[in-house]
DNA sequence: AAGGTATCGTCAGTGCACAAACAAATGTGA
DNA sequence: TCACATTTGTTTGTGCACTGACGATACCTT
């Protein structure tokens, strides 16, 4: 018998804690509107304008998934698309009244689920967490791209 | 702008975690077999002969889900199904010779892909990494059933 | 101006994940 | 024994996520 505690591998736990989060959303947040989705309402806030690509690095999406995202948002009429007359191939995006609306609402109800979510552990766990789980995102990310010269001390 | 800052709710990070995994996943140990696929396998070495539901309970999959999965490691031989003859619902499972090689060779390529993915944090780290997420994700879980009381203290 | 290269978005294919509805087998209670 | 309820697994529908291939547009070099 060779088999692995699973409770020790970051995969495991990561999805484990996608599903928990999930959980809750659902119950707290929307069963219309999901997380990635939020996401780029946010994102569009904060940023008007943006273009496809542009979102989809900024909340962590690949284009074809951010494509999609935008479609079902679009389709709701969360999201207005144009083309970008200086660049035919974008398109700029922003949010409609509607869009804003929703996002008005879900970030209230977010932050209540936040604290849910968390509550388990004392506010300088939290801190923490968000360290830690930052860290290791941003490492395996930093893999990717071997050495982007970005103004790097030579 | 109402914008919110991401990098502080624990659903996007939890995943842009899982998505940094599958990153090195997918670079570090195989392009074929998922991890959670490797999760059921393992499950599989640790108790032959479990059924789909338990096989989901061990790994944290819903019957859908672990439905299919079962479905594409029986399609890769790597896994049986046969029904249980005390139970004509149940389906037992157990890892073929196939499967058991595969998951001896994965349980090597994971431990490895483990230490990279978390080498940005210490040892000590990582016990409080994997301490905090377990104990966010229990929270969670334990909202959904409303007090079990397996055999609380009374 | 023309050819090659890079970028943006789309599409097809695969896989995880959940909810809801369903069928078959089993279990329970009158 | 028979009706009802529970449990196991399947199916359908929706949505996220990645890879690889593709077309259109833009850029860049000659």
């Amino acid at each position: 018998m060779a088999a692995v505690d699973l409770t020790t591998h970051p995969g495991h736990l990561a999805r484990r804690l996608q599903q928990a989060h999930h959980l809750l959303w659902n119950t707290m947040v929307s069963e219309e509107i999901t997380s990635p989705q939020f996401a780029v309402l946010n994102a569009l806030v904060a940023e008007p304008g943006l273009d496809q690509r542009t979102v989809g690095e900024r909340v962590g999406l690949d284009r074809s998934t951010i494509a999609e995202v935008i479609s079902r948002l679009g389709r709701r009429e969360l999201v207005d698309k144009v083309r970008d007359p200086q660049d035919g191939r974008r398109f700029l995006l922003r949010v409609t009244d509607d869009g804003a609306r929703v996002h008005r609402k879900l970030t209230v109800r977010t932050a209540r689920m936040n604290q849910v979510f968390l509550a388990p552990l004392t506010p300088a766990e939290q801190a923490v967490f968000f360290d830690l789980i930052r860290r290791v995102a941003d490492g395996a990310e930093g893999l990717r791209n071997p050495a982007e010269p970005t103004a790097a001390q030579g």
